[in-house]
DNA sequence: CGCTCGTTTGATATATTTCAAGAATTGTGG
DNA sequence: CCACAATTCTTGAAATATATCAAACGAGCG
């Protein structure tokens, strides 16, 4: 592997170029994107609901969970993210963010100026037409989450979940579509889904019991 | 009222300049997006799920829904758009459809070549950037749409479905804060807040008697 | 007038929640 | 390496919100 390749925005190359044909010189103008690493203990928030971010992040180890909460104490997971994701476009461009966004697991991030990734996005259409992309499938990925809290019941909600992870993670080399690592308690699976803790343990558990 | 006003695109610039300002050069431009007015019929589909949409289209009067399937009949709308919403830069940007558009009731669209949308946020980035935060808008009426169908019982499911189009319908000059015109069925009602039909009734009614 | 479509209503079934408490696992300080 | 605290997981019984099935009613329309 070259320097090149080790570039700490890497994972950032290799998400956008999964969109868009991207060239040697389109990489290089990705890494000359200010960036600060930090490492973020689990549990640890990275956007308060109603923040106004100045910054997006990438995502370099690690999960990383959206959340935002009903008024009755109700919370409800809205993504999941993982290596290579970019984090918080939505919240920083937007100006205020809509919800929170927290370490599922401990992981590192690369943080960024919004302002450097728009400039470079109209500088370049190429890596600009890319982060559209990024944020369309995300789009893409909220309508099966919709249609997957609403109108499924427990077994294939869970199961889609996983199913969705299995490709995702396969996507950005974290395993095989066979079997992955995701460090996320019943309770966190609970509130991605919409169900009740007791009745995620109990329909996982008869899941397991036949196959 | 001069002619420029009256333009068919108007409606188009509207909404983009409700993210950025958007001056009278700009507005030249988008006026210039070649264009084709249509008529379209109530339940008529736009784009079907797995479509390869090459256009764009504004709506300029009625009323649109998108929506998709769950393996088991199960059927989820997704948003509901009106006047001056661009519909489908999702589905033709992304290549390939992930749900279903649809009228909900009978309207006027004016179809756009997408290609001559992307052009343009390039060779504009303020139109760019109004666009894409266009998109950015819709991923967080996405969020919230999750959370609704996900954590809120049949009535402030309801309760805040309803809320959410009196604000948009304000914003797009369709009628008061305190009243206006969906023609939704209850059916269709039940499908985007994820209930039976039969349940939206008797809540719809529960609420009627309270006020 | 008769038809279709949407609404209303009732009785019953069922999935999921709620409450509560005990077992198992993980982490932590000594 | 152990003991203790703190989560997380598991299990049970009872409550409830919502779904399902079925049928009557009403309004718009050709």
């Amino acid at each position: 592997m070259s320097e090149i390749v080790d570039h700490a925005l890497a994972p950032m190359v290799r998400k956008l170029g999964l969109w868009t044909e991207l060239g040697a010189a389109d990489r290089d103008q990705i890494y000359q994107i200010p960036y600060q690493l930090r490492h973020l203990d689990a549990g640890q928030y990275i956007v308060w609901d109603g923040d106004k971010p100045q910054n997006a992040c990438l995502l370099l180890s690690g999960f990383v969970y959206r959340h935002k909460s009903s008024g009755n104490g109700g919370r409800q997971i809205l993504s999941i993210h993982m290596k290579g994701d970019i984090i918080d476009l939505q919240n920083s461009l937007l100006g205020v963010a809509d919800h929170n966004v927290q370490m599922l697991s401990a992981g590192e991030v690369a943080i960024m100026p919004v302002q450097a990734l728009r400039d470079l996005a109209f500088r370049n259409p190429a890596i600009g037409m890319a982060m559209w992309y990024e944020t369309l499938v995300e789009g893409s990925i909220f309508r099966e989450w919709v249609l997957n809290v609403g109108r499924r019941d427990a077994r294939t909600r869970i199961g889609h979940l996983l199913c969705e992870f299995a490709m995702r993670m396969e996507a950005a080399h974290l395993g095989q579509q066979t079997s992955y690592e995701l460090p996320i308690t019943q309770e966190q699976l609970a509130d991605a889904v919409a169900l009740t803790p007791v009745h995620v343990n109990r329909t996982l558990w008869r899941c397991r019991r036949m196959g």
